[in-house]
DNA sequence: TGCGTATATAAGCATATGCTTATATAATGA
DNA sequence: TCATTATATAAGCATATGCTTATATACGCA
């Protein structure tokens, strides 16, 4: 109603689209919403540095878009359903080719983190 | 199907995000889309300056966002309905609050544009 | 406790981005 | 044709972004 809220929510949605305005990133969103992942699978799907990798997962997770669960000394990342803008992630996401094959791959490698 | 596809279809989408995370574009992108505007109007609604809505404006049209529509000394920009990306543009702008009240705001501060 | 593995963080750097100012181009109307 | 208005483009600059390398932290296990 008020423009106070309509520009809370041109913020929110541009801030949410700049994150995923990042192939990585968009990318890392549509695996984890399939499959939760850790990072050293990221690591090796995009074939990319740990940290940038670590990188990429705080920015989506400061904006409360993933969330973690911790397994022993891995750290799985997860979309997480709680988030405020997780209509648009949901839209988002469904329009996307499904990257389960990426994982397939690993687990063919012999790299898949599998723990309890 | 093939990742090649998919491939192509994660860069779209991102490289479309990417465009839309920046408010002041993602703005334009509801507004023109309820009505078409021309630049000068943006200058006045955005308070921006005339190369900056200018600037952004390049971005989408190159994009195939947006289209334009010459009118004597004015253009006149709206969404192109036929964009690769009509249907993810569509999703999220349906989303967005009404933008009308700008261009309402514009007519009665006499500045807006009109011209047959 | 100490070592190896997984992850996070810090610092530095190159590139991208969005603005500014200045100028060019296009259309209108006297 | 010239002045005015609308728009686009170019160049320069400050900040943002995403990577790298180096280092810190956390956990599991011997």
């Amino acid at each position: 109603m008020s423009a106070i809220h309509e520009e809370e929510r041109l913020d929110q949605m541009s801030n949410t689209l700049k994150l995923l305005g990042d192939k990585t990133r968009l990318t890392i969103m549509k695996l984890v919403d399939e499959q939760e992942c850790c990072v050293c699978e990221l690591v090796e799907i995009f074939k990319a540095s740990q940290p940038s990798i670590s990188q990429h997962l705080r920015k989506l997770k400061d904006a409360g878009l993933v969330k973690e669960n911790r397994k022993g000394q891995w750290i799985f990342y997860s979309v997480n359903p709680d988030s405020k803008q997780n209509e648009l992630i949901r839209s988002l996401l469904s329009s996307l080719p499904s990257q389960v094959y990426k994982i397939e791959e690993l687990e063919k490698k012999g790299l898949r983190i599998s723990c309890g």
